[in-house]
DNA sequence: GCGACAG
DNA sequence: ATCTTGTCGC
């Protein structure tokens, strides 16, 4: 019964090695970007019930503009590597309920800081062709040297001597951040926003409204409301 | 061989 | 990710 795992998840690899090649790391976001989006999936306990929801947030206000949903059941088990294959379908059809796509999405996840360079950041960027930035509450891999206990201070994350992301203080005393490239933003200008998107607490707003928003929703819904 | 391993 | 109580502190 392992066999058919097995080849889901080496069909799952080598889908990663052919899109990587699709991602785009230099600046190619709008000139002003007005919408900024963050996506979430949140699990039922003894279940494969999830639900998905993508929060558009006012780029300027940070104020929560729109929220989109959508439940489901999970249909790939959690493998660190191959993590966007079990939460990317059900993002992408919460995200096909906004009327007008988002200019820029923040992932809970890594994005190049992958090791097949290809997060879920860089996948959601690569199928939707929107911009997107991976944004991980934990490093997957990669070094980085001492860092400052300020806000605002980094230090490249490197893998075989390759910078793939970067450690971020948002808030003076925290643990850092992992930024690293989704798709059409270079590293600098991810690491700019999620500064920007953080100005209060460890992570940005943009996965803080996406986050609750999922937890709210599948309470919601397992009370059947 | 052993441990580590985004959410 | 999910479960899980109180507790310390602004």
């Amino acid at each position: 019964m392992n066999e058919l795992l097995n080849k889901q998840l080496q069909t799952a690899e080598l889908q990663q090695q052919h899109l990587r090649q699709l991602v785009r790391a230099q600046d190619e976001l709008p000139d002003n970007v007005k919408t900024v989006a963050g996506v979430d999936v949140a699990y039922e306990k003894d279940s494969n019930r999830l639900v998905a929801a993508v929060v558009v947030l006012d780029a300027t206000s940070l104020a929560v503009e729109q929220v989109v949903s959508h439940y489901g059941e999970a249909t790939f088990p959690y493998v660190p590597g191959l993590f966007s294959f079990r939460e990317l379908p059900a993002i992408l059809l919460a995200l096909e309920k906004l009327p007008l796509q988002p200019d820029l999405i923040i992932c809970d996840g890594q994005g190049l800081a992958h090791p097949r360079r290809f997060g879920l950041a860089c996948h959601l960027g690569v199928v939707t062709g929107i911009p997107t930035i991976g944004c991980a509450k934990t490093r997957l891999l990669g070094e980085y040297g001492p860092l400052a206990a300020s806000r605002g201070s980094y230090e490249s994350l490197v893998d075989n001597g390759e910078v793939i992301g970067r450690a971020i203080r948002t808030q003076t005393g925290k643990n850092p951040v992992f930024v690293s490239i989704g798709h059409k933003v270079s590293l600098d200008t991810a690491a700019d926003w999620v500064l920007r998107l953080a100005p209060t607490y460890r992570l940005p707003e943009t996965t803080r409204a996406a986050d609750h928003a999922v937890k709210t929703l599948l309470k919601l819904h397992s009370l059947k409301i």
